[in-house]
RNA sequence: GGGUCGUUAGCUCAAUCGGUAGAGCAGCGGACUUUUAAUCCGUUGGCCCCGGGUUCAAGUCCCGGACGACCCA
């Protein structure tokens, strides 16, 4: 005796036409095409049962967290009395697993906000639901509804006495195994989504909860958020190399930004003194784990305010974002290799002169920068000297600079800044690091230092030092900040000297933005500004790997056909 | 931009020296009314990334290309 037979008209009709010999021979393939043409049939006979394949007008439903969070303390004679008061819900989501059980079927129900599982007894169901049950395959979309009820494991379902498919899932969805393929993974990070779920969603809703918090934090003190454009005539705010296009009506070339700091500062010049901006930046540079050529940026500008004060404001910042991530996500707290506990600040040269320590030519450099006999030709010929541990690059790059904030700057690139974490700990975790005081030479945009104060805190040294400090975390650079220039003089011989560098073929380099130098002479009062990237933050607090584990939709070469 | 590695079923992966392309899961059919990736029986499924070449014979060797990952710049 067929089972098909005894069950009743309804079950019978979908196992009759799924007899059909021509239907068994696409139901007994399972490549792609033949799963996905099996998917349509089934979709297509939710008509014979009175459902649209891509139904609407759900009305309202209830989501799955205050379902579970509504009874997750109720036993089942608690739930039994409510399902007799007429408690009960209408829900709708994925089908994430079907578990089989004759006639009786679990089904694993998702939405954006969790998971409940539906129990579906043939006893509490229409025979024609009953039916349209073996019509709903993993990944299908679907409404039930029903009373909370735990079974004899304790889980807490819902009793399912209506069902309802909504939207037919015509690609199969890949159950139990981590898909690792990344071209999957970045390219429809919607099946990355659904099928890597918990993982996956936990990071950008931790992404997402960081933005947030960097709004409230800023909100708290009294910035204003801002929106600055990100279509620019000129390169300006950073050394990067822009994309570039065109504006049809007017005719003009324009420059995706490389950074919102100009305008930010321009409305500093108005008024706004405490201003911030979540956005957007461009650069059109090599792609790498660390680089995506978009990225999210917060800056900051702060009005009487100094990069110290910013440096303050910068550790409650990481340490409320960070608090406000770990209380709902802890899982990323486990294995990190750095801390917040405590933030070294320390001066670029000390860092240098510490990175060093041990080599006579060091020494020897050390005291001709920090204001020894000779000149910075010297010091360079004495850090050429240094050889153990260099690579010829890295030789060829501390000979190209010419001057003594160059080579003080690619000194710390090449001997401190690799080491961050090595040498700056909290017991077993390394914690993060504040370089202060960088070279006048490679900060276009910052504050010198006073003389009077440089010669109080160094004595005569021959390196211009500026009002600047950067954070690094986990050896990673997420912070950049600055007492900020508002000499307008000296801003212009800036802009000159940036205009110099493009002639000598630095493609990197800015363009000259008078309109930025008028603002300047209408007086910017002191203030020191603060950028940080968004996507390094997130990678650090979750413990990413890539910038693409944590960017929807990573920037990839377009599908090949 | 340079180097290295990778691409085989829906997913994760095998395939010896060049000799008929396999497994697990998923899928499909059947049994099953409290399962947790249920279980049990049966079973289908391949443009071996693409294009050339060598060979009696290519997933495997050679050349070119696409896409990706990692390292370097």
């Amino acid at each position: 005796m067929r089972a098909c037979h005894r069950d009743g008209s309804l079950r019978a009709r979908v196992m009759a036409t799924n007899s059909d010999p021509t239907a068994n021979e696409a139901s007994a393939s399972s490549d792609l095409e033949s799963m996905m043409a099996q998917r349509r049939e089934k979709g297509a006979k939710w008509a014979d049962f009175g459902h649209a394949a891509y139904g609407n007008d759900t009305g309202p439903i209830t989501r799955l967290h205050a379902v579970n969070e509504t009874h997750k303390d109720h036993d089942q004679a608690k739930l039994e009395a409510l399902a007799a008061e007429g408690i009960h819900y209408v829900v709708a989501g994925r089908v994430i697993l079907k578990r089989g059980q004759g006639k009786l079927q679990f089904v694993n129900l998702r939405d954006g906000t969790g998971e409940v599982q539906l129990f579906i007894s043939k006893r509490d169901v229409s025979e024609t639901d009953w039916a349209v049950l073996d019509l709903i395959d993993a990944g299908d979309i679907v409404l039930a509804e029903g009373a909370p009820m735990r079974t004899k494991t304790g889980q807490l379902s819902i009793q399912c006495k209506k069902l309802r498919p909504l939207t037919k899932a015509v690609r199969p969805i890949a159950k139990f195994e981590t898909v690792e393929d990344v071209e999957i993974r970045y390219r429809q990070r919607y099946r990355d989504l659904i099928e890597n779920h918990d993982e996956v969603a936990a990071v950008f809703r931790a992404r997402s909860l960081v933005v947030q918090s960097i709004r409230a934090f800023y909100d708290q003190r009294g910035f204003m958020e801002v929106e600055t454009p990100m279509l620019h005539s000129l390169r300006g705010g950073a050394t990067a190399k822009p994309f570039s296009t065109h504006h049809n009506a007017l005719d003009v070339n324009l420059f995706l930004r490389i950074a919102p700091e100009l305008y930010l500062k321009r409305l500093v010049v108005g008024g706004f003194d405490r201003v911030y901006e979540i956005g957007r930046n461009f650069r059109n540079e090599g792609m790498s784990v660390r680089h995506n050529p978009e990225f999210t940026m917060v800056e900051s500008y702060q009005a009487y305010a100094t990069y110290e004060d910013v440096m303050a404001m910068t550790e409650e910042l990481f340490r409320f974002v960070d608090g406000r991530v770990l209380e709902r996500f802890p899982q990323f707290a486990e294995g990190r290799a750095f801390t917040f506990s405590r933030f070294e600040r320390k001066r670029m040269i000390d860092a240098v002169t510490e990175a060093l320590h041990g080599s006579l030519e060091v020494i020897r450099l050390r005291w001709k920068l920090l204001g020894g006999d000779g000149n910075w030709e010297d010091a360079k010929a004495a850090a050429l000297s240094v050889h153990d541990g260099i690579t010829a690059d890295g030789r060829a790059y501390l000979a190209k600079s010419r001057t003594a904030g160059e080579l003080l700057f690619a000194l710390y690139e090449l001997f401190a800044e690799p080491f961050l974490t090595v040498r700056y700990r909290d017991g077993d975790k390394s914690v993060p690091v504040f370089i202060v005081d960088y070279p006048f030479d490679v900060s276009p945009l910052a504050r010198k230092k006073d003389a009077a104060r440089q010669r109080e805190q160094y004595g005569e040294i021959e390196v211009t030092l500026c009002d600047r400090f950067e954070l690094f975390v986990d050896g990673r650079e997420l912070c950049n900040a600055f007492s900020e220039l508002n000499d307008p003089d000296d801003q212009a011989s800036r802009f000159r000297a940036q205009l110099d560098n493009r002639t000598r073929g630095d493609e990197e380099a800015m363009d000259f933005d008078a309109d930025y130098i008028r603002a300047l002479e209408f007086g910017m009062p002191p203030a020191a500004g603060f950028g940080l990237g968004v996507d390094r933050l997130v990678m650090a607090l979750t413990g990413a790997k890539s910038i693409r584990d944590v960017v929807l939709f990573p920037a990839m070469r377009p599908e090949a056909r």
